[in-house]
DNA sequence: GTCTATAGCTTGATAGAC
DNA sequence: GTCTATCAAGCTATAGAC
């Protein structure tokens, strides 16, 4: 077989460029295309399922990141501070700094009870319950853990939001930099 | 001319529950159609700019019914905080209690540097102005109004997204019961 | 594994009858 | 003002050469 124009890792990486931005629906294959630099049975070729299954591997690769970058840190050696504000410095790399839209916001545009709708809200849960995780670690009750999860989620997802509609980026750094505060303190914030 | 088959109002109020919902891409015509009960060519005289035109008026509808419904009551007459409540309560009622997504966040969807976006931009900022003026309305300093006022749309927002992925509404709720003690209490919360 | 070429469907939009 | 009928362009997907 020919060699690869685009490795497996930067194909999907300029694939999820596309979906996060533009959702399922917006994601033409002409833009997919564009962004790969593969003409279309090229991207059939390495996806025989078509547009679902790549949005189902991008799914999949992102997860992957956040297993090996958020989540595998946030359980790793340190402290609990240390680590939430590793985990801060991944995401804002994600995110290029509130610049770029979460796949899991954009991708479960249109209802999501649907094959990619529950890879979407078992990644949800998983990043939920690994803040929560490290919460309890520190002390706090597992019921109050899981609220400082929820509100971590919210603050993350809603100045991505505000990011994109309104141009401002500091209130997203804002909420990064109380993580530690917010999932490792005793007390309320 | 014929009668209509259906009002203004009524008719805005379908496109914006297909707009909300899959985002100006992922509203096609079909489904405008389906939602509406009219054909394409009806839409089309009512709307003579096309899709276009028809995310427009929803943008510009949904702005009047805050106005009306989230801004004035706002700036009216009753205590700051009670006040703030019937926000929150108007709130609860155009979000479905977080069953129903925001028209900016799905709007906003491929980038806006556009004319609907500069459109979902001034909607937002006037949201945004007016929480940060109940804000200093109560002692809080500008700049501190102004954190407090991007804090509640940040929950709020990511609330939405939170519902939407997770479909959990009670953080929702949560949320909105938090925004009196937000956005008038003169400490910090 | 990548390419050109093409099939078949859906999309946004319009013409013209009533 | 609503309708049927229709168009060109875009869409997802596939066949087959190299």
């Amino acid at each position: 077989m020919r060699p690869s124009k685009i490795s497996d890792d930067k194909l999907l990486d300029r694939l999820t460029g596309v979906f996060r931005v533009h959702g399922f629906e917006g994601a033409s294959l002409t833009r997919l295309v564009k962004a790969t630099g593969l003409r279309r049975a090229s991207l059939y070729h390495r996806f025989p399922g078509g547009k679902d299954e790549m949005a189902q591997a991008v799914v999949g690769w992102v997860n992957h990141w956040f297993v090996e970058h958020v989540f595998t840190p946030l359980s790793g050696p340190g402290s609990a501070e240390e680590r939430v504000r590793n985990m801060a410095k991944a995401l804002s790399k994600f995110y290029a700094r509130g610049r770029k839209p979460c796949l899991l916001n954009t991708l479960s545009l249109g209802g999501n009870d649907n094959e990619i709708g529950r890879h979407l809200r078992a990644s949800f849960e998983a990043w939920l319950e690994n803040m929560a995780a490290i919460a309890r670690e520190t002390g706090i009750q597992p019921k109050e853990a899981r609220r400082r999860a929820e509100e971590a989620l919210i603050g993350i997802q809603g100045a991505l939001v505000l990011a994109r509609i309104a141009g401002d980026h500091a209130p997203f750094k804002r909420v990064l930099d109380r993580l530690p505060s917010l999932l490792t303190d005793g007390e309320k914030p």
